[in-house]
DNA sequence: CGGATTTGACCCGCGC
DNA sequence: GCGCGGGTCAAATCCG
């Protein structure tokens, strides 16, 4: 459709989807959780002297987004946030995954 | 070749 | 009324 309708989210859908935020203390940003995401922007925050990553799900049907930051403090700690919600499964199956202890939720 | 990645620029909302 | 910040998209380029 009309292409001069970029629309840019002009809705702003209420933020309908949760944040949920995760503390992972790791040297990489983007960690393999079974989804592949792409980068799509990066900002510079006041806040952390570092830059923010953006990242969005590679898949179609999945709108998830999630927004890495680096803590000033420490380097090695970055904060995942995950907004959204997947609508596919993560690769297979292998739901084996139980332990889950370093995601502290915002 | 395809997919992924990077940077810059643009837009909107809010505050003062 | 204006300025700033934050957030997103597009294009170009690179690698396997």
């Amino acid at each position: 459709m009309l292409a001069g309708e970029k629309g840019k989210m002009k809705v702003r859908r209420k933020m309908r989807e949760p944040r949920f935020c995760f503390q992972t203390r790791s040297d990489v940003d983007v960690l393999d959780d079974g989804y592949k995401w792409r980068k799509y922007g990066q900002k510079v925050v006041k806040n952390s002297l570092h830059p923010r990553s953006y990242f969005r799900c590679t898949h179609s049907n999945c709108r998830v987004k999630k927004r890495v930051e680096r803590l000033s403090t420490d380097c090695r700690m970055v904060i995942t946030t995950y907004e959204g919600r997947h609508t596919h499964p993560p690769c297979d199956d292998n739901s084996s995954s139980s332990g889950d202890n370093t995601t502290t939720c915002f």
